[in-house]
RNA sequence: GGUGGCGUCGCCAAGUCCGGUAAGGCAACGGCCUGCAAAGCCGUCAUUCGGCGGUUCGAAUCCGCCCGCCACCUCCA
């Protein structure tokens, strides 16, 4: 790990600080998690695929990575929609979680180290709430216990919002329950028997959504920890409320450093069900996307910027991460073969591109999380890479490519993109053995594939050129590499 | 009304904090390679960064004004 932390913009300060851990190389990050009570979208995903590349990096950079995300599996929208579906509460959280972990799956998502859930830390809550009550933060209201706003006086260093320039809306008027000040918000509410409720001191009830957060983070880390990652809208008031109710308990900073992901567009829209735009992983796979091609796509742009996620956009996404396969592969198959002498000049020229790939990668991702910028320098090398590699006869020195696959492999493990499922079929022709390989088809397919390798030996290319627009209707397109060739699936992305 | 952000090549998108004369990807076009392709390579592709002023030897980058777009504003990542 270098001495010199990377810089990351601190929503906290707004400018970008250079980390400095409480007790390196430990990093502790709680990162919000999901609120199980639907199929998780392509949003969502955004927020945890830059999750991801967080961990990633930081790792990569050296760094004892602690993350922990929660799992939200109490509040009104989950009661709300198992009351539709006629099912309990844990049945239609577990539904979602399991959704959430598969696309955590197909998208590459490291497991975090853990995930709490809110309903089983309600003691903690309850700890939390009484706590805050004794110190004259909180006050109950028939049953709700409300956060005293006005009793933190550092109120809004996050988000910088006024109350007195706060819109109003239908939303704050219908949800008073008596609270004091407009500001204040339920640390805990006072439920209608028949709902789920625990008991506490002040009366049975359930959990306001931000106290889980709080309590939760101070389980697994104490009253202060890192970086804590969160969505852009969750600024306010989420982590607003999160400072306040967890620095009134502890008198402690909460929180080093803030980070927050900025929302995905549709086609230059907000996500919403009314306007039909509204996607959820599941989907863009049935539809057979590439996930890493939506990966791609997802950290390929700032984390601090919109991302408009539109077919084109995934389609270009999908060619890009064909353009590294391809170049990766080129290597390995160079690698493998061994032959020819290394050439000084194909030598030198390979290592400059190397180093300043490594250089500049790592510079682009210090400089708070620049994945375009990294991929940039990433591509320079590619370019430089295919064009050595193109010098018949000429290659660069064995121990050079075998450096340059160390750091493809390296950076992979922050982009996790490279790897591709694959199938390889062969058949003895003669005294040949053909070989053809690609990503998962029909195995009758396949068969089409060596079928045109023969074809283009016996040089019937009439019959060729017939089998290859035959795969080619099905979507699959055949590149002849001799006795061996390869077959890669065309872009289908579509969204829906 | 408040807050945050954005407007850079046909499309996507870095660069803006720390001013020095426009990364990268996709697409397109010409060439090499190929039985033909694909992939790859070579070359072409923004005298210009929403507009207008200003500061400066020099501005996409700093300052002012204006235009347009998006998001958030009390339980949506």
């Amino acid at each position: 790990m270098s001495t010199i932390g990377p810089r990351l913009h601190n929503t906290l300060s707004r400018t970008r600080e250079t980390l400095e851990p409480i007790a390196p190389p430990r990093v502790q990050i709680y990162a919000c998690g999901p609120t199980v009570y639907d199929h998780p979208h392509i949003g969502n995903f955004r927020y945890f695929v830059w999750t991801d590349v967080v961990h990633r990096f930081l790792q990569w950079r050296g760094y004892d990575v602690d993350l922990v995300m929660n799992l939200t599996d109490i509040d009104d929208k989950i009661i709300e929609r198992a009351e539709q579906a006629g099912v309990s509460i844990g049945d239609l959280a577990e539904k979602f979680i399991r959704a959430f972990h598969d696309g955590l799956e197909t998208l590459r998502i490291l497991p975090a180290a853990s995930y709490p859930r809110a309903t089983e830390h309600i003691a903690e809550m309850v700890d939390l709430i009484e706590k805050l009550l004794t110190r004259d933060h909180a006050y109950v209201v028939e049953g709700n216990v409300f956060f005293r706003v006005a009793s933190f006086e550092d109120y809004g260093q996050l988000t910088h919002l006024v109350a007195d320039e706060l819109q109003t809306t239908d939303r704050v008027q219908g949800d008073e329950f008596g609270k004091r000040d407009p500001r204040d918000f339920a640390l805990w509410k006072a439920v209608p028997p028949g709902e789920p409720n625990w008991d506490a001191p002040f009366g049975a009830g359930r959990p306001g959504w931000h106290l889980e957060c709080s309590a939760m983070s101070m389980a697994a880390f104490g009253g202060t920890f890192d970086l804590h990652l969160g969505g852009a809208d969750l600024a306010f008031p989420h982590h607003e409320n999160e400072i306040a109710q967890s620095e009134s308990a502890t008198n402690e900073t909460f929180v080093k450093y803030w980070m927050h992901c900025q929302h995905l567009i549709v086609d230059g829209a907000k996500m919403s069900k009314s306007l039909g735009n509204f996607k959820t992983l599941a989907e863009l796979e049935a539809a057979g996307n590439d996930p890493a091609a939506i990966r791609y796509l997802l950290l390929s742009v700032h984390y601090r910027r919109q991302l408009n996620f539109t077919d084109e956009a995934l389609e270009q996404a999908h060619a890009a991460v064909q353009r590294l396969r391809e170049t990766y592969r080129r290597l390995e198959e160079r690698i493998a073969e061994r032959r020819g002498e290394a050439s000084p000049t194909a030598t030198e020229r390979l290592e400059r591109a190397l180093h300043q790939a490594e250089r500049d990668f790592a510079a682009a991702l210090d400089d708070d999380l620049n994945t375009s910028g990294a991929l940039g320098h990433l591509f320079l090398l590619v370019r430089e890479l295919n064009a050595v590699l193109d010098l018949d006869g000429e290659p660069p020195g064995l121990d050079l490519m075998i450096a340059v696959r160390a750091w493809l492999r390296s950076i992979d493990e922050i982009l996790a993109v490279f790897e591709a499922p694959t199938m390889s079929v062969s058949r003895q022709h003669e005294d040949t053995e053909l070989q053809a390989s690609g990503p998962p088809i029909d195995a009758t397919l396949a068969d089409l594939v060596l079928d045109r390798i023969v074809a283009r030996r016996e040089k019937d290319f009439g019959l060729a050129d017939t089998l290859r627009d035959q795969l080619k209707e099905v979507g699959i397109e055949v590149e002849d590499a001799g006795d061996a060739a390869r077959w890669k699936l065309l872009t289908t992305t579509r969204s829906t």
